[in-house]
RNA sequence: GCCCACAUGGCUCAGUGGUAGAGCACUUCCUUGGUAAGGAAGAGGUCACCGGUUCAAUCCCGGUUGUGGGCUCCA
């Protein structure tokens, strides 16, 4: 006799069993149509599920997020029945919910075109239309596999026989599909009112690159057609900020084929990269960080000791010189050891923390290769901290500190984290990856951070923390990170002298706040969309002349905020003020000052905003005024002053 | 690297088995005009590269390179 908990604390009693749906039916013919699955006890169950005992009872519709997803799960079902009614060859293998939508991987003799989609669309519809009751059953593994085995459908027969045995498993049918599958799902094909199939790709069966290649269906499903148009719109929206894309309209680089992965500056896009170097430089100043330079080829017996020759050739770009090897560096961590060797370095001395923009060349795989994001020639704002064990601690969380810190200046707010633990392919003992794991997981947990657990996926010298941010489209990209090295200090002998005279090796902490200054440059056009914070933006104001009469006034006037520091331009074309202002603002000039005779008359600016708000009229030091508080000091260099006794380095 | 798609003037894009067009940008001239496009004329492309089919290829076929979307990878 199971009395029923609602979420708004009602209660149902009922005398003997009863579904979900069931439950819904009782409280109005509205919910009961609109009921997509339910959630007992915090479990998400279908619409058909049997309540026996006193439950708490969530009635699940499309307006709820995990709606959405039984929706989009399900609507992945119906695609794959849809392809199989259309392609009978086609296998299926499995189609998970993602952001915003579902996929699903099929294996069939070619790929799908286009014209596949919209036919497997159109079909789609019409199962819709058909309103087929999806009905849930419990099988067997053996009856399940002789099953798939029967229909031809291999994927499916592995992924049955790789689940442990004694785990039940449930098959969802609706008209001829069936598939194995968790649930829930919603009651009838007669739910769905809006989705779209969006694109194919590849993707290998299990994510392994030694398996068969798999067709990809990537699709979207929404609550209806207003939520669904108004997604396709935002994505519209979001690829119009693709920084390759505005990197045209702002003149900030290009790339070519004969450099396939690397950059070329503009102008602009210079800009933007050196007032980055000089706001890290900034950072670093009071961090007590000492700046070094480091080779670009370095001959292979290096790489050699350091064990990237062994790990990381493959990646590497090699070149030869009177038939001695080198190699292009991909890092500069072995570079910073070399210098650290130079003298002898005391305990005293550490933590000893050496900086680097270090150009690195890494040969990436050419399908890897995305815009700046991704790239063969890049800049770490890269360092390397020596220290003891037992000064891990306060530099990682030193350092998380900075990197959270340094994003909050861009405005940066969701930073992703991840904690990468022991690789496959790695140096070092066993010992040395549970202290080194241990130390990133404490500082993560001490500064109180979520955080996600990957394992393997640390560097094969060591364990990292990674951060992370998005781009438009909502890519992540690593950027920041910070690993922990026992192992190449060791392999490179490094040592200092302890406080008990015996000579001891330090510990490497390899750290990078921005990560690439390519790719964080990408992500920071697009999350800006070329609107530039004013400490940032390549020109910080533009003087416009309305006749040539107040020529020598513009001209006077550029001069001065250049000499004030300010990245300013004069237009003194023979065009019209509109059109000037126009041109300025699309090209999202923080300020643009208008110098008509009225403003030589009276020595004023007429300042207008990017955003078209007129400002007023400013002096000029008024004006000064206002760009500094805007700039905020951010972009000015601090000098580069060791903080501690300068090491002898 | 793998699957699919794409590659036409500086940019955005049309187009055709008979060696190409538009808009913007560019150059020149007219215009000196107060806050998102003043007017006129002109110049500009071996249609990514290599090969094949064809009387004839930018278009069809094959290859290469690059780019885009995914997958794999990403120290």
């Amino acid at each position: 006799m199971p009395v029923i908990t609602l979420p708004d604390g009602s209660m149902k009693k009922f005398d003997h069993p009863v579904t979900v749906q069931q439950v819904a039916e009782s409280i109005g013919a509205g919910l009961a149509k609109a009921a997509l699955a339910g959630k007992v006890g915090g479990k998400l169950v279908d619409t058909s599920y049997l309540i026996d005992q006193d439950s708490d009872l969530s009635i699940i519709t499309s307006k709820d997020e995990e709606g959405l997803d039984v929706i989009r799960h399900s609507c992945a079902h119906l695609m794959a029945q849809a392809v199989q009614q259309l392609f009978p060859s086609a296998q299926v293998t499995i189609g998970p919910v993602i952001e915003d939508g579902f996929y699903y991987d099929f294996g069939f003799e070619r790929a799908f075109t286009p014209e596949d989609l919209a036919a497997i669309e159109a079909r789609m519809h019409e199962i819709v239309k058909q309103d087929l009751v999806v009905h849930r059953s419990l099988m067997s593994r053996e009856d399940a596999i002789k099953l798939f085995e029967k229909k031809g459908e291999k994927y499916k027969v592995e992924i049955i026989a790789a689940i442990p045995p004694g785990e039940q498993l449930s098959f969802y049918q609706q008209g001829e599909f069936i598939d194995l599958c968790r649930g829930p799902h919603v009651p009838s094909t007669g739910k769905f009112k809006a989705f779209k199939l969006l694109k194919v790709a590849g993707a290998y069966w299990r994510g392994d690159s030694n398996n068969a290649m798999l067709q990809r269906i990537y699709g979207t499903a929404w609550a209806d057609q207003k939520s669904l148009d108004a997604y396709l719109h935002r994505l519209e929206e979001a690829e119009k900020r693709d920084h390759r894309k505005l990197a045209k309209k702002f003149d900030l680089f290009h790339m070519q084929d004969e450099a396939p992965g690397m950059v070329f500056w503009h102008p602009n896009g210079w800009s933007i990269y050196r007032v980055l170097e000089d706001y890290v430089r900034a950072k670093l100043a009071t961090r007590g960080y000492q700046e070094i330079r480091t080779p670009q080829v370095v001959g292979r017996t290096l790489w050699e000791k350091s064990g990237h020759w062994d790990k990381f050739r493959q990646n590497m770009f090699m070149l030869e010189a009177d038939e001695v090897p080198f190699a292009v560096k991909p890092m500069n961590c072995p570079c910073h050891v070399q210098v650290y060797n130079q003298g002898i370095k005391s305990y005293r001395d550490l933590p000893l923390r050496l900086a680097e923009f270090g150009c690195c060349h890494r040969y990436e795989p050419s399908g890897a290769l995305h815009g700046l994001m991704r790239v063969r020639s890049f800049v770490q704002d890269d360092a390397h901290i020596f220290c003891t064990e037992e000064q891990i601690q306060a530099e990682v969380a030193d350092f998380i500190k900075l990197v959270f810190e340094m994003y909050a200046d861009f405005g940066f707010n969701e930073v992703l984290i991840r904690l990468s633990t022991r690789p496959d392919e790695r140096v070092g003992s066993d010992l040395m990856w549970d202290k080194a794991e241990n130390a990133l997981e404490l500082a993560l947990k001490q500064a109180n951070l979520d955080y996600k657990l990957c394992p393997k996926e640390g560097a094969f010298y060591g364990p990292k923390i990674e951060f992370s941010l998005k781009d438009c489209l909502g890519r992540v990209w690593q950027c920041g990170t910070i690993q922990v090295d026992f192992s190449m200090p060791e392999r490179l002998e490094a040592t200092y002298i302890a406080e008990d005279g015996s000579k001891q090796t330090p510990v490497m902490l390899h750290r990078a706040a921005l990560g690439s200054l390519e790719r964080f440059i990408g992500i920071l056009i697009e999350e800006t969309a070329g609107s530039f914070p004013v400490w940032l933006a390549p020109i910080q104001a533009v003087v416009l002349n309305i006749t040539d009469a107040q020529r020598p006034r513009c001209v006077e006037l550029t001069s001065f905020l250049q000499k004030q520091g300010f990245r300013v331009l004069e237009d003194l074309r023979n065009e019209k003020i509109g059109f000037k202002i126009r041109e300025h603002t699309i090209q999202r000039v923080p300020y643009l000052l208008v110098i008509g005779d009225r403003e030589v008359d009276n020595q004023t600016i007429s300042v207008r905003t990017r955003e078209g708000e007129d400002l007023g009229s400013f002096t000029q030091d008024e004006f000064v005024e206002l760009l500094n508080s805007q700039i905020n000091n951010r972009w000015r260099s601090e000098p580069l002053v060791p903080q501690k006794k300068p090491a002898t380095v």
